[in-house]
DNA sequence: GTGCCAAACTGAAAGGCATTCGGTTTCGAG
DNA sequence: CTCGAAACCGAATGCCTTTCAGTTTGGCAC
């Protein structure tokens, strides 16, 4: 007991492990987290506040060990477009910790390496300042909304409604199940919006 | 003591009183909503089966409240993006409940009446069967993350960040602050969703 | 009208969670 | 070497969700 030789914990140990744990059990728990790391539930209070900075942790831990692998010399689309996509990648690889990460968005200082980069891709590419933070949030509110779209059980539509609704049962029966219905609409989504944003430049 | 002679409590009553709870104080337990239908905590579940299904009635009120006064007769892109519009207004009158309805999305049956009737609208429209479910969920996203921003707080850039972001510096002075931010990004994105999607059918 | 089961609520209690605090050992600066 | 601060443990607090036994009442069968 009492202070060990070695300390066990750190600000990044915490946060790695806390999403690596909301991954595999899609729920965080302060007792879970320390058993996990092999330590009473209040050591984390020496290294964080509360509960709330450890998932600003995890969001730090997943801009980390994802993040930087952009090409920012292409053209603005292609380079908007694959942004997106590894943003959306980053959410995906982490299924159950989503929406632990998104209903408290993504505000935080480290993030602003990131719009840094994407505001001067769309300067230079001539968009006027004035719409270039709305273009930014509403990207990013669509990769948000589809991360959790990705997250979500599949619509399934009962026997009876399919009387009521014949439409919607003759739609979903050309849709796609599982985990390519939510890419396909992300594609889709994604190169509509695109499509509207070269709009605004003409 | 004992059963009240007329019930006290039914499904209806029980989400609206936690609508408006989750609403005003932003979190929603069941101790706070049993005090506000004047009941104890234990009462609650002989209408439900646990704090599950009181967020489903959540949804189902909000639904019952503020759906239903589309007019589909319209062109298409006028119906589609006035029913975006109350879709997301919906979301924003209840700002404190977002959070607590946005991660566990609309999969609910009564969400069909909704989806029957875009869907009609778009196949009327022309647009290919096998697109018109990725179409919605795009859509759906969109307005779901949308939503979450309206009630995220503010970018906030430090003074030590703004040197190092020169051009997020530059294009943030040039934003909006407060609730018309979130709302342009909205009417923004809405707009160049629409412009790709009419470009699907050329 | 009477009997009786099911429905609607109360109160207490179990079990879990986030957080705080006092105690113990160890590190490291001076 | 001294001593304050750091890093951990264990216990305790107060909140939450959920369950369960107990009490009264409504309404249906007869």
């Amino acid at each position: 007991m009492g202070r060990p030789r070695t300390p066990l914990l750190d600000r990044r140990r915490i946060g790695a492990a806390a999403l690596r744990l909301a991954d595999e059990k899609g729920t965080l728990s302060i007792p879970a987290l320390a058993k996990a790391l092999g330590v009473a539930p209040s050591a984390l209070y020496h290294h964080v506040s509360g509960r709330d900075e450890i998932i600003s942790l995890m969001r730090q831990e997943l801009a980390l060990t994802t993040g930087g692998g952009e090409d920012w010399s292409q053209p603005w689309e292609q380079a908007l477009e694959s942004w997106a996509r590894s943003y959306l990648s980053t959410f995906a690889a982490h299924p159950g910790a989503v929406p632990l990460l998104a209903t408290a968005p993504l505000t935080e200082p480290f993030m602003h390496a990131m719009y840094e980069k994407v505001a001067e891709l769309l300067l230079t590419a001539g968009f006027a300042e004035s719409e270039i933070m709305p273009l930014i949030t509403a990207l990013e509110s669509f990769i948000l909304g589809s991360a959790l779209d990705l997250v979500a059980p599949p619509v399934m539509l009962s026997d009876v409604a399919r009387e009521t609704a014949p439409h919607l049962s003759a739609v979903l029966d050309r849709t796609a199940t599982g985990q390519s219905r939510a890419a396909y609409a992300f594609d889709l989504g994604l190169r509509a919006l695109l499509t509207g944003f070269r709009d605004l430049l003409t």
